[in-house]
DNA sequence: TCAACTGTATTAAGCCCTTCATACACGAAG
DNA sequence: CTTCGTGTATGAAGGGCTTAATACAGTTGA
């Protein structure tokens, strides 16, 4: 599980949509615990605190919950954990949307490269 | 012509963008004027050194030139003016194709979200 | 000529993010 | 009990980016 963060925005934001899409995707399920705070910092060479940062945007967005002084686990709420996917999909496909209306570009046109480039790009896990 | 900045990104690239769209979208074209510095700034209601910093960036891109102390241009080279068009299209590709792929949406479903929304939606200009 | 407009340059201020260094309370495991 | 690993909280420092304020040089046109 190879994570790069972009320089433009906020790492701790990165880590959160890393987390997202890997919900939305499958690999972490309800009540799955997920890294300590140090480990993950660890795996990610980033600091400790830029973690505990994700995380706790992460818990106000009950993705996560934390019991205690336990390891964090993955909310147990399937509504919340099917919105994710969702919410993921809809801000794709709104980007998309607006991206293309902003400079007038014809619909089948652009969806025809979208099929075109899904082929032959490797998907980067 | 209305502009909305989200607060996330630079506004001087927010800028850049703008043109970029308008240029992809034929409102502006070779050789055209644009409005100087100050006048954008007071139109878009930002700081000038903002929009020379905007104005910048697009020079440096080949995007505008500026004679001497004459108000900027876009460029008359139709080559680039093209490039623009397929840069946007290209990048709202490839980054609906990295979300896509990122959580294992089955393509023919996103496919089918696109051209759902595509006719809901408002063209904001 | 002079006023008003261009583009340009310099400097400073402020903000957000990141990192670092600590510290504390709690639970698990030896 | 002691040690180690949890989560959590605090404060400070630094950097990078963005914006702002101001000044200067040149052109245009009344």
């Amino acid at each position: 599980m190879n994570v790069k963060f972009n320089s433009r925005d906020p790492v701790y934001l990165q880590v959160v949509q890393h987390f997202k899409q890997q919900i939305a995707k499958g690999t972490y399920v309800a009540g799955q615990e997920i890294p300590s705070r140090r480990e993950l910092a660890q795996q990610f060479q980033i600091n400790p605190n830029t973690v505990q940062r994700a995380y706790k945007e992460m818990e106000e967005q009950q993705l996560i919950y934390t019991d205690g002084n336990l390891p964090s686990c993955i909310t147990k709420d399937e509504h919340v954990l099917h919105n994710v996917r969702h919410e993921l999909i809809q801000e794709a496909v709104q980007t998309f949307i607006q991206s293309v209306k902003s400079i007038n570009a014809p619909l089948p046109e652009v969806v025809a490269l979208i099929e075109q480039h899904y082929e032959e790009e490797d998907s980067h896990d």
